[in-house]
DNA sequence: ACTACCTCTCTACAAGACGTAGTACTACGC
DNA sequence: GCGTAGTACTACGTCTTGTAGAGAGGTAGT
């Protein structure tokens, strides 16, 4: 998976944030506040369309854009693929285990507490 | 943290592999396969050295490299940070703890454990 | 129908990262 | 002193990303 850049991010914390599909438009009034040329922020959803980060659909004559998965899986996945980089993973497992605040800490034993059941 | 490239990867795997400090003429042998120039050795040991990534000791005349850190805190790290993206830290937790195979579920939970005592 | 406007697609360009390497200088061994 | 190893500096092509203009083709108001 690609990383993405700081504008491309940003586009998908709005669209992340949104529920349902949004236009341009509507994308490039959300983000008004870097004053950016329309053509700007079609090109990023264009790119992210390509990427695979979204997926549009016909509305008239314009494209409503959507996150083509959530966040939440995105970031889990790039973890997953950080950890893949490594040749000891229960090692890197360790190290992130004894790195994740205790509050998090607890929400993931709660997780694997479940799957267990 | 900045992401690393392709060769920049393959030469930060030689290092993490070896115990001791090499110099670039020892990575050079390493990576003898892909052929490349001397200096394109030493440009990409600077390069990964100035982005915190090696340290370096000078050895007589030439300089030795070795990580800063170990593959497993980079790989820790890089997931941490990827755990930063998110809103909602728990959802994606609760995803990453679904997604790892079982195996590592267990890794998981025994360091988390340790943690507790 | 004319005009203003919206949206799309295509193309472009500058900056930075990365792979790759040459050049020029220095120091050491023989 | 000559060859070799090693360094620092510079360079260049390619790809990615931020940014946007040009042109085409609808749509709606007058």
């Amino acid at each position: 998976m690609k990383g993405l850049g700081e504008l491309e991010r940003s586009i998908m914390d709005i669209l992340w944030a949104e529920n349902g599909p949004l236009t341009a438009r509507e994308v490039g009034r959300l983000i008004a506040d870097r004053d950016l040329a329309p053509t700007t922020v079609m090109t990023v959803l264009d790119r992210l369309t390509r990427k695979g980060f979204l997926t549009r659909t016909r509305d008239g004559r314009a494209w409503r854009y959507e996150p083509a998965a959530s966040r939440d899986a995105y970031v889990a996945e790039l973890m997953l693929e950080a950890l893949e980089m490594t040749g000891d993973r229960s090692a890197a497992l360790q190290r992130f285990a004894q790195a994740v605040s205790g509050s998090e800490a607890e929400i993931l034993r709660r997780a694997l507490t479940e799957l267990e059941e």
